[in-house]
RNA sequence: GCCAGCGUGGCGCAAUUGGUAGCGCACCCGACUUGUAAUCGGGCGGUUAGGGGUUCAAGUCCCCUCGCUGGCUCCA
């Protein structure tokens, strides 16, 4: 009786089924309320996909990953419904799932204040209500255009599909590859509301359980500065409640440890508005974690091999001429100090050309190469007035930026050599995650060919060396180099690009600079830049909410607050911080005339490592009480074990 | 740079349709001295980011500047 034999695949397992001619996905995996679309030979398709003969059906789940992108996009779907029906002028852009959520973008004559999002989420929930059914059906060009005759943007998508050109991000979703497609909301049988879509979609708008409308934006139309900005709506759609309410239980718990907070709650840094935009002052707290920061990454960059140089902020612009600056990045530098007679000078965007200035004081000799210098140095950018954030996008940053100079035969064993120093140290601020991002020759470049080529060889071979899992950004590279950008995986799992590691054939030309070679040649060294935090200030504000502010004791700024139980314990504690101060502890004495619970709240709040206590009992016997970070204690423990004990834990850098 | 939303004592927040700026924490003073997350009492502190305007009257309305937030664009 069986018409036809399709193959269900799940999880890798496959089996062959008979079913009827039309049958349709959705009668496949009828029974299993999960299931919200289907792959069928390759291509997510609707549940009323109706099957051939020898089709390959795998089923989509609605808490896996493509199942949540299309519970998003419907999600999307229903929002615009919601948003023609409240705001009727307002004409469709495009409504991509994305990252955690989606979006969809409108144009309207006012844009949307965050009040209209709760009108909108409720009329969502009477859509979602309605059961509408999502209905697909193809159309040619011309039937497309004609239905959408008033919605301008739709009508130019279909343009640029005719076209085959490439679209904007997310218009794909729109238009897609082949034929053009249109979903209609059907409410019983009567059209509730229909829109150019690819698909697939959920069958019903009751297949959504859960979702919220998160925030207003302004976007360009099509990513272009050039074209109008349409308003944008993102919201969040997924499989359960429990799930949304986790994902914003994570919003939740990242903005707690948003570092422009916690500077402010544990006293780190601030950013004055008479100062300006973008420029911090580091407060005494955060100052001895960047300090302790510096020392530790110049010792280890002694240790390797790298010299330490210092240069200044300021330049004459005939510096960044000739490296190119003034040409290519004029826009992202302070502009110009003006002084007599014309001359002018600029604040360093980069301390390249500087360090080029050192190798050029003299003549090199091959013998010297490689020479690697480095600098904590200080940097100023006009970043536009809209993307400046906290410490990690500012205006004035100070970058541990080395540059290495070395002969062609030598850069293959240097960047090797380097990315494996450069995980290490990120180890030991307690980072573990890595991947990296390689990216090759942009459009806009300078320089031969050949050159970029080899360039980007040696960077991939690095990577295979040091075994960092990498991605190819094909055209990220900088103007004059390609590059490595190391990201790191951060407690809560974003995702943040730290070190970069270029290599340049530019510079070396362009301030033509040489060394003498064995054979009495004068030669043009490579030179390879590299930052590893990147900037201090965004290295700094990466680790804070990495550690939601509870640095392990080698960086916390304060170690040990110690705590007595009364007055009288006071001096005895003053004996044990004597002791830890010997060892280089940071500790303090809390002499306040708190109670005790009060003191112990206080350190707690700070985020201290270390609680030492002492009351009679414990001076009986020579001993302190620990509390930790945790709420966990230990009593009773002599005072040289617990002097120890800190120590050893500030030497291993570790976390407690 | 563009769009939108904001800007009240150090911090977090309040102030009916425009009608004399309040609270908590912090801070200062006093009392209390207490074994693991907030003792009690008193006090100081704001020309409501800055400037201009409308009004009998503006924290509340309008304009400009600065700054912040979320996006977009950008990120050498």
């Amino acid at each position: 009786m069986s018409e036809m034999i399709v193959t269900v695949v799940r999880t890798g397992e496959r089996a062959e089924r008979g079913v009827t001619t039309g049958t349709t996905a959705g009668e496949l995996f009828q029974g299993d309320r999960a299931v919200i679309a289907a792959r069928v030979n390759g291509e997510l398709r609707d549940l009323a996909w109706a099957l051939s003969d020898a089709d390959e059906v795998e089923p989509i789940a609605i808490d896996s990953e493509d199942g949540r992108a299309i519970l998003r996009h419907s999600t999307a779907h229903v929002l615009a419904q919601a948003v023609q029906e409240l705001f009727p002028e307002a004409k469709l852009g495009i409504g991509p799932p994305v990252e955690n959520g989606f979006y969809y973008d409108f144009d309207v004559p006012k844009p949307f204040h965050p009040d209209d999002l709760e009108r909108l989420e409720t009329r969502m929930r009477q859509i979602i209500k309605e059961r509408q059914r999502f209905s697909r059906r193809v159309v040619t060009d011309d039937e497309a255009r004609a239905e959408l005759a008033d919605e301008p943007y739709k009508l130019e998508l279909i343009g640029l599909k005719s076209q085959a050109t490439g679209a904007a991000e997310g218009a794909s979703v729109e238009v897609g590859g082949g034929e053009l497609t249109i979903y209609d909301n059907l409410r019983g049988d009567e059209l509730a509301w229909k829109d150019l879509c690819r698909g697939p979609h959920l069958p019903t708008t009751r297949h959504i359980p859960a979702f919220k409308l998160m925030r207003v934006a302004a976007a360009y139309w099509r990513g272009s500065e050039k074209n109008p900005q349409l308003q944008r709506i993102y919201g969040t759609a997924w499989e359960s409640k429990d799930a949304l309410k986790a994902y914003l239980e994570m919003l939740a718990e990242a903005e707690r440890r948003d570092h422009r907070r916690l500077g402010v709650e544990l006293d780190l840094f601030s950013f004055p508005e008479e100062i300006g935009s973008g420029l911090a002052v580091w407060h005494p707290k955060g100052g001895i974690i960047r300090r302790v920061m510096e020392e530790y990454s110049r010792r280890r960059h002694e240790e390797a091999g790298y010299e330490f140089v210092y240069t200044p902020h300021l330049s004459k612009e005939g510096l960044f001429q000739t490296s190119g600056h003034l040409d290519w990045y004029a826009d992202g530098m302070y502009p110009p100090m003006e002084l007599d007679e014309g001359h002018r000078y600029y604040m360093k965007p980069m301390n390249c050309p500087m360090h080029v200035m050192i190798y050029r004081s003299r003549g090199r000799s091959y013998r010297e190469l490689p020479l690697r210098l480095f600098e904590f140095g200080t940097v100023y950018r006009y970043e536009k007035s809209g993307v400046v954030h906290g410490l990690t996008r500012a205006r004035g940053f100070t970058q541990d930026d080395a540059h290495i100079f070395c002969t062609p035969d030598q850069l293959q064993d240097e960047l090797s050599s380097l990315l494996g120093f450069v995980v290490g140290l990120l180890r030991d601020y307690g980072l573990e995650d890595f991947t990296a991002d390689l990216s090759t020759r942009p459009e806009k470049f300078v320089g031969e060919i050949e050159e970029w080529n080899t360039a980007e060889a040696a960077l991939e071979e690095s990577l295979k060396r040091a075994d960092i899992p990498y991605t190819i950004a094909e055209g990220e590279g900088a103007f004059y180099a390609p590059k490595i950008d190391i990201h790191v995986k951060d407690a809560i799992g974003r995702r943040w690009q730290l070190s970069t590691l270029q290599v340049d054939f530019q510079l070396p030309g362009r301030f033509d600079i040489e060394y003498q070679s064995a054979d009495g040649t004068r030669q043009r060294p490579y030179m390879i830049h590299r930052a590893l935090f990147g900037s201090e200030e965004r290295f700094f504000g990466i680790l804070l909410e990495h550690y939601a502010g509870a640095f392990p004791p080698w960086l916390a700024p304060v170690q040990v607050v110690a705590i007595p139980i009364a007055e009288r314990h006071e001096a005895y504690l003053e004996q044990v911080a004597a002791k830890l101060r010997e060892r280089g502890i940071r500790v303090e004495v809390d002499r306040s005339d708190d109670r005790m619970q009060k003191k112990i709240r206080n350190a707690q709040t700070h985020k201290i490592p270390y609680m030492l206590l002492a009351g009679d009992r414990d001076i009986e016997e020579g001993a302190v009480s620990f509390r930790y970070r945790s709420g966990e204690q230990k009593n009773g423990v002599p005072v040289d074990d617990a002097v120890a004990e800190i120590a050893d834990a500030v030497a291993r850098r570790i976390q407690i």
